[in-house]
DNA sequence: ATTTTATGTCAGTCATGTTGACATTTTGCC
DNA sequence: GGCAAAATGTCAACATGACTGACATAAAAT
C-alpha cells in the first residue's frame, strides 16, 4: 500500500517537474524550503538523510535559475539561510496543488476519524516523527 | 508524512539488500511474486508501471541467481509464469520480517479503529486500488 | 592559536529508470 | 494455412539521483 500511495502521490509533480527539466529532488527542496523557511542547509540534509553532494546539486540548480534565494545567517555567518523566490514558490503551489488535491479527496471520503487513525499510523510507521516536524530555527 | 514514513519503511530492507549486491527494485519484484506466485512479466509490468527493459535486468539477476523461478504457462506457453525458489522465498521472508515489524509497531501503538482509517486514506491516495490487490490468473 | 563547524567542490561510480529499435515464439482469427 | 497481434526478450544510449572519497574555505568556538 505504500508503495503504490507513494507512487501515484509523486507521479503527478514528477511529470510536472520532467518540463522544467527539474526531478523529484528539486520538489523535495522547493517543498521543504517553502515549509521552513530561513532552514540552512544542514537543516535540508538532516531532513533529506541524503549527501551534501548530492543536494549541493540540485540546490545549485534552483539557485541558479531563481527558484531558492540564500542568505548569509545573522548570527551565523557561515550558514546559508534558505527561501523561495516569488518564482519558486509560485512552481511550489503548483506542485503542492496537485497533491493537496489528491489528499483531501482521500480525506473526505475516507471521513475525519479515518484521517485521525491514518495520521497516528504514519506517525508510528516513521523512524524520529520529530524530524518531521522540525523546528524553525 | 508519506515521503518520511517510505523513506523509513524501505530503509531497513534496502541496507539488508545492498549487502547481496541487490537494491529496492529487486525487494519489490521479490514481493510481488511472493505475493502471487505464477504471476507473469506483463502482470508485473503492470503493477511495478516500469518499462520491460528496466523490470527485465533485475528480473534476470533474480533468476539468474536462483531466487526467482520461471515456467511456462499451460495454456499460453510464451508466458514466463514466475515463483520463488526456496532460496528467494527465505529472502523474502528476510525482507519482509523487518517490514512487517515496523508496520505491526505502528499499527498497536496506534489501536485498531486507526489502523481502519489508515486503509482507507491509503486506499483513496491510490489511483487505482485495484491494481493493488490484483487476483492470481 | 587551534580546532570544529558549515559549507562547497571535484571526480568517479552505481542503481534504476527512460526511449527507440528490432527479434522470437506463440496465439488467435479470417 | 497464413498472417496479425500478443508476450516476451535484447541491444544500445542516456538521465537522474543517489553514493564515496578527498580536499578547500570561511567563520565560530574553545
Amino acid at each position: 500500500m505504500l508503495f503504490f500511495a507513494y507512487r501515484d502521490f509523486t507521479s503527478e509533480p514528477d511529470a510536472l517537474l520532467a518540463g522544467q527539466g527539474f526531478g523529484r529532488a528539486h520538489h523535495r527542496v522547493i517543498y521543504f524550503v517553502g515549509r521552513h523557511p530561513g532552514m540552512t542547509v544542514s537543516d535540508l540534509l538532516t531532513i533529506l538523510k541524503i549527501t551534501k553532494q548530492s543536494l549541493a546539486r540540485v540546490l545549485r540548480e534552483l539557485v541558479d535559475q531563481g527558484f531558492v534565494a540564500q542568505a548569509p545567517g545573522e548570527r551565523d555567518k557561515r550558514q546559508r539561510r534558505l527561501s523561495l523566490t516569488a518564482k519558486g514558490l509560485s512552481l511550489e503551489r503548483a506542485l503542492t496543488e496537485r497533491q493537496l488535491a489528491r489528499i483531501e479527496r482521500a480525506f473526505a471520503q475516507a471521513g475525519t476519524d479515518a484521517v485521525e487513525g491514518f495520521k497516528r499510523v504514519m506517525m508510528g510507521i516513521t523512524d524520529d516523527p520529530s524530524l518531521g516536524r522540525r523546528n524553525q530555527p
